[in-house]
DNA sequence: AATAGCCCCAACCGCCTACAA
DNA sequence: GTTGTAGGCGGTTGGGGCTAT
């Protein structure tokens, strides 16, 4: 953020004794590292007042948790924390501060902010709430996977997968993610089988070298009371071979639904039924979705 | 090259809860 | 019971950067 923070006082000036708001300088990250290195965090109303800083103890607080902090992790978010975010979203829902404390060095906001501008935009170009079972059906059963797939590093071209019967199945990377295995019949369907256990051990995202809280992923599987059994079959409707750009960015579109998912057939979104993600007949699904799944990145 | 529109994200606000004094 | 503080969350804003025209 350093390349936004300018100078910009409240809008009653800079010199009228009054609360800063807006970016911060660098003097004023200076100055609150400097004060929290000789008298620690918290009791940031006081920080405020001695520091030296104009702003308020929450905006002190929120620059530190979210900017300054050390283990503050910067960038795109892999596609390990995608996917982390994704399944700990369906458990916790918007409990970001929990989902943050399972993938180091990044902060509630930042997770906020990527649910909202990513994963909530898909559930707008679809016309469904991220909170129905339509769209947590559609995380589970396609998302999801794809990011299985990216990180097993097998991404499969389009023409490979539609054209022929092909079974993925994603070793676990040593220490990581769910296992995941795909078996996908050739058109005119697509049957995906997908088995997902949660290991004991797949939180344990860079522990080694992230780790500086104590509740970092050093404990027990965070939700032991069951893996996280998904058998599901998931059926598509015919898709022709088809020619899609590549699209090899996280930051791209996932699912380019907006033009294809009418309001209309939105309510038949696949997995209306909560023990499934069965869709045989309608047809909310098109080339552009097919393409997207099988031939792009994920975000 | 210029412009408009969109996207992303840091930062904010308001409200809420928890907790200690 | 009241008050003050810290922290969490949802929603929003504003500006820089990117992209399409």
């Amino acid at each position: 953020m350093s390349t936004k923070t300018k100078t910009l006082s409240s809008s009653s000036g800079e010199d009228d004794g009054e609360l800063r708001r807006g970016p911060w300088t660098l003097e004023e990250d200076s100055l609150l590292i400097q004060y929290i290195a000789r008298h620690g965090e918290g009791r940031w109303n006081l920080l405020a007042k001695r520091s030296g800083l104009r702003r308020t103890g929450k905006s002190c607080r929120l620059r530190w948790l979210n900017y300054l902090k050390p283990d503050v992790k910067r960038g795109n978010l892999s596609p390990e924390e995608q996917l982390l975010i994704l399944d700990l979203h369906s458990k916790m829902g918007n409990r970001w501060s929990k989902i943050a404390q399972y993938l180091p060095g990044r902060t509630d906001n930042e997770i906020k902010n990527y649910w909202r501008t990513r994963v909530q935009k898909q559930a707008r170009h679809l016309r469904i709430d991220t909170s129905s079972v339509e769209f947590q059906n559609m995380i589970r059963c396609y998302w999801m996977p794809r990011l299985q797939q990216k990180i097993g590093g097998e991404i499969s071209t389009s023409s490979a997968v539609l054209n022929q019967n092909h079974t993925i199945s994603q070793p676990l990377e040593q220490n990581t993610f769910p296992h995941f295995t795909a078996t996908i019949s050739p058109p005119p369907q697509i049957q995906v089988q997908e088995e997902i256990n949660m290991s004991a051990t797949m939180y344990n995202l860079d522990v080694e070298k992230q780790n500086t809280k104590a509740e970092y992923c050093t404990g027990p599987y965070i939700f032991p009371s069951e893996p996280m059994d998904m058998s599901k079959t998931v059926q598509f409707p015919e898709c022709p071979p088809l020619h899609c750009g590549d699209n090899n960015g996280y930051d791209t579109e996932s699912f380019n639904l907006q033009e294809t998912v009418s309001a209309d057939s939105a309510p038949n979104f696949p997995g209306n039924s909560a023990s499934d993600c069965y869709v045989a007949e309608t047809n909310w699904l098109d080339s552009d979705f097919l393409c997207s799944i099988w031939n792009t990145d994920v975000m």
